[in-house]
DNA sequence: ATTTGCATGTCGACT
DNA sequence: AGTCGACGTGCAAAT
């Protein structure tokens, strides 16, 4: 009946134990267990769109003795079956990606070509993306005195963890020996977000998809 | 068929439409579609464990003319159905919660139990979680120098956004007049973060569960 | 293989 | 409702 060599989706009357990075139990009860083509794997309940135990792509099912068991690397979930209540499996369930727009890529290209709307200077150069040893810069404009103006994107509200990230940008080119100014780029800010940009000198700008 | 008042999964030729933080298409093809009780709606295809489409609790489903629609505040989902597969409807659908062990709050008790075999000195006093501005440090001993030991522990391995965290902890304990030393405990660090916390005069501790 | 940062992150805790 | 950090985060791109 249940095929751990084809995809599936099965409701039925079980209960759960998980050993990996964690431990975790989930008492007898009926849930939704999903199994798919790349071996992933996904027991669901009634609520939280999250599911309560899962295991990555490249698990190995097994079935026996009414006894699931999803093992991956270290990582091992066990779902022990009482009753069956569906059991359907999934012919040809497809593969295809959404295609996605309005992302944070979007926002750093919006801002890369219209720079001087936002900014007005007199840029020498900008980049977009520009690689530094602690990752990419989203947006790095540098002005005829040479100093680096640092932007980081957010497409949604920034974070005080975007404005640190800021500023670690900012020390690594002052430890280079530049002049820098940070500032966040995002249709908005939390507000210790904001007191930790102007603590450290940064600034915020308002951006959006229009 | 489709009854948007009781949680059901279906599979489904379909293809679907998103609109709100980001805006995305997915193609026609065959997908599993599933709605919880508390309104969360998920599209999933054959790989992956995360949805190709989602929206969260509270979400309000509709369905006319061969057509899901799926809304929640400003966020829109419409899956144009071609065909059913598939339809089980989920009567007393379990909403449990998982029991779970070995997190990062029981290594933090370890530590805290233990702290003298970690740290060795004469601590006057230690915190768990101990409440700061910017947050709770997972861990704080004080010597009686006065001297602010500030370890943060992570449960698996340990990121430059953690070693980030910690140095705004040591800041701000520094900007209050106190001297303070700054610890990441954790199974393991990454090597950029190790350099981090190299640089900013903080240590890493081995710790694991055991 | 390892590291890093994004995400329609989601979720929970606290103000 | 807003803010913030944890997560068994998952995932992809870059090194």
């Amino acid at each position: 009946m249940i095929d751990p060599t084809e995809p599936f989706v099965l409701y039925a009357v079980c209960d759960v134990e998980y050993d990996g990075r964690a431990y975790s139990t989930l008492e007898r009860g009926r849930y939704l267990i999903i199994y798919k083509n790349d071996g992933s794997f996904l027991i669901h309940a009634s609520d939280l769109s999250v599911p309560r135990n899962y295991q990555g792509a490249g698990s190995v099912l097994e079935y026996h003795d009414n006894k699931i068991t999803c093992t991956n690397k270290k990582e091992c979930i066990i779902v022990r079956i009482y009753d069956i209540i569906n059991y359907i499996s999934l012919p040809e369930w497809s593969a295809a990606r959404i295609k996605i727009s309005r992302t944070e890529k979007d926002l750093v290209q919006k801002i890369y070509a219209n720079w001087e709307r936002y900014f007005g200077y007199g840029f020498e150069i900008v980049y977009a993306e520009h690689q530094t040893k602690l990752g990419a810069v989203d947006l790095l404009g540098v002005t005829h005195d040479g100093v680096r103006h640092v932007v980081e994107v957010k497409r949604g509200k920034a974070t005080i963890r975007d404005c640190s990230q800021l500023y670690r940008y900012i020390e690594s080119f002052r430890d280079n020996g530049h002049e820098a100014i940070g500032t966040i780029a995002s249709p908005a800010i939390g507000k210790n977000a904001s007191t930790y940009l102007e603590k450290h000198g940064c600034h915020w700008l308002y951006v959006d998809f229009d």
